[in-house]
DNA sequence: ACGATTCGCGCG
DNA sequence: AAAGCGCGCGAATCGT
């Protein structure tokens, strides 16, 4: 059963039961919001599909009463994708003249505030806009639910919207519970880095002393080593050649100033991305809320908004602590693209290599190539399209190998060079190229008369670009439904996990209480658990990435393995 | 003075 | 070691 929820234009919620087809099956009822809670607790008995328009805007207020639902359809981000992919080109939602559904990811009216954001604002705040007439979502709704009735894949597209959802219902949870962050560590961690924090704008006393060696080592007492074309100046005036500050070109030189200089880049970046200044911006109470945006990439992938959540530098990881008498239960998909690609191309030699085992161990097992590291750089050039260097020199082998998987690869490319989209294993499809890009290969027509060489080569370059994206959309994008299925799994035992107790399902303190996802980055999760119950949360960790294989990829024998560890802090997983 | 762009680097 | 994909962010620098 579905029920479609809104805001009206009041303030008060409308609630309205629908059948299959997105008909009601009972008149709208009009709630306050404390009614419509009760709603929502009382209903979820039944495990109904919540559909509302955005679920980064409404799916807050209820958790921060206290409530949470198992299922839901966010029309805005399933909109996004129907109207993008090939499987319902033809559907009346995608050949629609644009209309506000189009209007692309979550608009954010203000940036958040990171001390008065969503766990504290409540809902006595009128910030937030009123969702227009519950009509439109309901004729929206129906519009989704045909186009995928018709698609030539309406399984994969349900699966695909239900994860996609399923993922906001989690990217709100993980934002309101947070990251279990333990503020006295990291302290002392900067401070053993840097030295004692001193005011915004001031050196701490490590820089301070690193960028006194370098202006000595580089004869020049001026030197600011924050300024690149300075440094650069100062560099080449010692006698370096070098094109850029890049720290991957100056550990090439030999020159006395080169070693604080990166020592100085490492603090320095360390000290404006997750310094003191950071740590009092995004950490309240003992935890980081960042906020996440699913959908935010176009390949499917999640973003972030604030706070860097997804580039939290190793460096800093020991700073995640679990709670005392809890664990955390970090889980890591191992190769998970190479392995996506081998189920996507049924390739069953490239699967067997995965088999039980590390997939690039096993590439080297099958006499494919000499090490693990040759494996790995041959593999990642053939997702992304390296034509040179060591990656370059070793493709061929692995072609030979694997023919399957990278004729998958190499069709993608191909197809993104003639400007066509191509489509993730669920019915994701790339972005078409612009007017720009389609201009540009319309001018380099050999009969096209205005046509030179530097527009020819321009345009096969711009051309493969292309082509190098659409290889990787195939297989990223892909990647990223099997995680967004696998958390979703993980979601849904993990509520079976605390359900035996005679709890209401609507209505239970699982984030104090019970196991709960905290952390997500692309192909690993964090559950922040009891310790009583990790080693079950291990389980159903496991259990939830061959579930997640199995939906996307039926009964295709490719392995989808984890490493998984229960610590007290990030940084002593793997 | 201030918004846009570039560089460099963190993550997968 | 680093080029081939996808990102976000901060500081310096550019452009108005």
């Amino acid at each position: 059963m579905y029920l479609l929820a809104g805001r009206t234009g009041n303030g008060e919620f409308l609630v309205v039961p629908l059948d299959s087809t997105g008909l009601e099956t009972a008149p709208a009822r009009r709630l306050s919001f404390a009614e419509f809670l009760g709603e929502v607790v009382a209903a979820e008995q039944g495990l109904p599909r919540w559909v509302w328009e955005d679920t980064s805007r409404l799916y807050p207020l209820l958790l921060a009463a206290g409530v949470r639902v198992q299922r839901g359809h966010d029309l805005r981000l399933c909109h996004a994708i129907l109207r993008q992919s090939a499987l319902t080109s033809t559907s009346e939602l995608a050949t629609a003249a644009p209309s506000r559904w189009d209007s692309g990811p979550a608009a954010q009216p203000e940036a958040p505030e990171p001390h008065s954001t969503l766990f504290d604002l409540g809902f006595a705040d009128d910030g937030l806009d009123e969702d227009p007439a519950e009509d439109d979502a309901q004729a929206e709704f129906r519009r989704q639910l045909t186009a995928v009735a018709a698609s030539a894949e309406p399984g994969r597209l349900r699966l695909l919207l239900a994860a996609e959802s399923a993922g906001a219902l989690i990217a709100a949870e993980m934002q309101f519970a947070g990251l279990p962050w333990c503020t006295e560590v990291h302290d002392r961690l900067l401070t053993r880095e840097l030295g004692p924090r001193v005011a915004p704008g001031l050196r701490p006393e490590r820089l301070e002393d690193l960028a006194r060696r370098i202006r000595l080592e580089l004869g020049d007492p001026q030197v600011n080593p924050d300024s690149q074309q300075d440094l650069l100046r100062a560099l080449q005036r010692a006698g370096l050649t070098m094109s850029s500050t890049r720290a991957w070109e100056l550990q090439k030189l030999e020159h006395p100033a080169i070693a604080p200089l990166l020592e100085y880049k490492k603090l320095a970046r360390l000290l404006s991305a997750n310094g003191w200044y950071w740590m009092d911006t995004w950490i309240v109470d003992g935890r980081f809320h960042p906020e996440y945006v699913p959908g935010g990439v176009v390949t499917g992938r999640w973003a972030t908004r604030g706070g860097g959540a997804l580039q939290l530098p190793r460096q800093v990881r020991g700073a995640v602590i679990a709670d005392d008498g809890w664990k955390l239960v970090v889980a890591d998909a191992a190769q998970l693209e190479p392995r996506i690609l081998a189920a996507l191309s049924a390739d069953t030699a490239m699967a067997t290599a995965g088999r039980g085992t590390d997939l690039y161990a096993g590439i080297v097992a099958s006499g494919v190539v000499e090490t693990r590291d040759h494996a790995k750089v041959a593999m990642l050039g053939a997702m992304y399209g390296a034509t040179t260097g060591e990656s370059g020199r070793l493709l061929p082998r692995l072609a030979r190998a694997y023919p399957r998987a990278l004729g998958l690869t190499e069709t993608a490319a191909r197809a993104g060079e003639r400007g066509e989209a191509v489509t993730t294993r669920l019915g994701r499809s790339s972005p078409r190229p612009g007017e720009s890009w389609l201009a540009t290969q319309a001018q380099a027509q050999a009969y096209h008369p205005g046509a030179t060489d530097a527009d020819e080569r321009r345009a096969r370059s711009q051309a493969r670009d292309w082509g190098r994206f659409t290889r990787n959309f195939i297989v990223q994008g892909s990647a990223a439904e099997w995680a967004l299925c696998w958390m979703a799994e993980i979601r849904r035992e993990l509520r079976l996990l605390q359900a035996p107790e005679g709890t209401v399902p609507g209505r239970s303190p699982v984030f104090t209480h019970a196991p709960h996802l905290v952390f997500f980055l692309h192909d690993e999760v964090i559950v922040h658990t009891p310790a009583g119950l990790a080693e079950e949360v291990e389980q159903i960790v496991v259990r939830a990435a061959a579930t997640a294989g199995r939906h996307l990829f039926g009964d295709f024998p490719v392995d989808f393995l984890l490493t998984v560890a229960t610590v007290d802090s990030y940084d002593q997983a793997k």
